[in-house]
DNA sequence: CCCATTTAGTTAAGGACTTAACTTTCCATG
DNA sequence: CATGGAAAGTTAAGTCCTTAACTAAATGGG
């Protein structure tokens, strides 16, 4: 390697792609966040109310650390919060003494009721800088290369 | 809203293409941060190396939090192991005292040419899911997407 | 039917980043 | 040229997530 500056800085389309994948993303992720601060809410928190209601409203701890991709002790940490806020409630197995099946309080499927649309439009809003089938041509291209 | 289950469970494109960007790039740069920490490194403190190389090799601490894109208070923080590794030099501005000079040792740059390629390589493959025309057309609809 | 192993969940400790408060230095305006 | 405010950097405290260690409960192979 002749010039490492010169390395670092000519970058293979793969290399440009992947910083670019990185980028655009944490903006948009930037976006959803920082609406769920402004209402004073907690964007990790709401994910897993979100994942509960996709269950029916009751799941168990164990299923929502694979759902999500968190660690058994993230949820458990998760957890406490919603549990004491009153937005999901925990009750222990009937059948399984070492398992507590999680279930979604009124209270929580009216915070989603009341918040998650408005923050799935200032997503919707972002996005809408790609037509329609420019999302389907970036949806289609995103599976392949998750997939690998 | 009739049923929350069903809204929470049927996704518009706009929803669906975020999280797949969500998904797809955190696959990628675990990708990434597992190669660090395979050889013992920090993803952190290598990107702030290449940042320190891509200005040739000096530069100021509240530049590389700009082209970085976190706090000052982070970049001080990621410094100071660099420096005591030997991996970077800080020395005092000649024209003005708030600032200080951060330079990429011998050490630093020996660092960077043994694992950057390997680094870049492990993302290359990874990305190779996509054909050349495919990464292009990417490219332009995330730097589209980022745009706004 | 017993006990080693596995599974579910919690708790503690640590790492990475943030915001806020602070110090020092510079600068511009009176 | 003095001073109020801006700018650069550091440090402290807090948040969020991880890994590791732990407790309790279930399971299954001898």
């Amino acid at each position: 390697m002749k010039n490492l500056q010169q390395y670092v800085l000519d970058l293979p389309l793969h290399t440009l792609v992947f910083f670019s994948l990185v980028e655009t993303t944490a903006k948009l992720v930037e976006v959803s966040e920082k609406y769920w601060q402004s209402k004073g809410l907690n964007g990790a928190r709401m994910r897993l109310l979100v994942e509960i209601m996709k269950e029916g409203g009751i799941i168990l701890p164990s299923m929502l650390a694979a759902k999500i991709g968190v660690t058994k002790s993230n949820i458990s940490l998760l957890l406490i919060p919603l549990e004491s806020d009153g937005y999901i409630r925990r009750e222990p197995h009937p059948k399984d003494g070492r398992k507590s099946v999680i279930s979604i309080t009124n209270e929580g499927q009216s915070l989603l009721l009341q918040y998650l649309p408005e923050n799935r439009q200032g997503i919707a809003e972002k996005m809408q800088a790609l037509e329609e089938h420019e999302l389907h041509q970036l949806l289609a291209l995103l599976t392949k290369l998750k997939r690998g």
